[in-house]
DNA sequence: CTTCAATGTAGACAGTGGAAACACAGTTGT
DNA sequence: ACAACTGTGTTTCCACTGTCTACATTGAAG
């Protein structure tokens, strides 16, 4: 696919000096658009305008590539679940900065769905710390919100990370299950509702219920 | 149609006989063994020792063999969850058996990696409705679980589907997590456990502490 | 026996990822 | 100033893949 580009400099310099972002950039719209398996190397080297071996000077292997791409899939997670968390800081309650964490997950999921299938891939490079290390730090974010929740008393004592993986979880599973096609993307978000009054209430104490702020 | 191969294995006959079933199952064993992206429709045929052009009468595509694949996974995983269920039948109490089935569908998920990351894979041919409905039926197991549930008194009133989503797609979530590496197979039966105790406490009739209200 | 549809074979093609040898350009050491 | 080095992009080549088309072999139906 040539694309001529009446741009200002018709003259492209024989150094790229970009070429690492911009593969990554043009890598995430072919994703988006076209899945992972329709990513060619070759077809980007021509998007971009270079040969279709310079690719090869940033990223040793297709897989490296894709490894890269799911890394900043989960950086971009992480910092999208950050800016959901922050924002609700402190003043609402916790089962609503639950669902606010919650949500933002299942659309972050839904809305980048060929990402985020990528991102749960099992075919990493054996190497690929990167990768699984980037996803810890997303899901380190469920582990803290659920130790808030215990902190405030609106969850029963426990290893937070056992109770934040069935969360993370769920959620994870209604995501995959909408982008798969088994399920209307009109349900997503009562589903993610319902999860999560389902999960608050089969995690919190038991006994005399002290409800973290009456209502 | 149907032709009966005479039993003994000497010269190979022109026609396989057999071709379609005999791809299937060099496949699966592929899939297990390398993934599904290092499936190759000619590796299959070398290694049944067909011309590379032959698998085509068969499936004619290569998406086309790995939905064929999905679908009886599907099926397969569908028969297991029903053993499970059948196993235990009348029986036993419903959390033990809601157990079994959710840690029968897990080892499943997590015993056949590359498999079950293939049935879940978003792209599958436009047409491809045997697989999502080869889906549904396996679904459609633990939707009745659900009703069941509630039918004994052991769950909340509301629409089994919905609920049934939630615990499917957390199980879904959990071996999704393992087989990515994110967590250690070892702690698989545990999170099972934990999920499956708070998803009855979740469900189970209350004294209503927060109905569901939209958004 | 002839015909026919199903199935398998052979060869060609475009496209891919990857490797090696080479070309250009900015930086650095002297 | 200048030569060497290093990073980056180019060219050429290879093995391999999925898919297409024309042809061969077979068993069964008419």
């Amino acid at each position: 696919m040539l694309v001529l580009m009446p741009g200002p400099a018709e003259q492209r310099p024989y150094h790229h000096g970009n070429l690492r972002t911009a593969l990554l950039t043009a890598a995430e719209r072919g994703l988006r658009e076209n899945g992972a398996d329709q990513l060619s190397l070759r077809d980007l080297a021509r998007e971009i305008g270079v040969s279709h071996a310079a690719p090869r000077r940033h990223f040793a292997d297709r897989r490296a590539l894709l490894d890269a791409l799911a890394e900043t899939g989960f950086a971009r997670l992480g910092a999208t679940l950050h800016a959901a968390l922050t924002e609700s800081d402190g003043e609402r309650e916790f089962p609503t900065r639950v669902r606010d964490a919650v949500s933002a997950y299942a659309h972050f999921a839904v809305e980048n769905a060929a990402l985020y299938e990528l991102m749960n891939s099992s075919k990493h490079h054996p190497g690929a710390t990167l990768v699984t290390q980037a996803a810890a730090a997303a899901f380190g974010q469920m582990t803290d919100l659920i130790a808030e929740g215990q902190a405030h008393g609106a969850l029963e004592q426990g290893d937070p990370e056992e109770v934040g993986i069935i969360l993370y979880a769920t959620v994870q599973g209604i995501t995959t299950m909408v982008n798969s096609g088994m399920i209307g993307a009109e349900r997503l978000d009562g589903l993610v509702d319902t999860a999560v009054s389902q999960f608050l209430r089969g995690a919190r104490p038991l006994g005399p219920q002290r409800s973290p702020s009456g209502r």
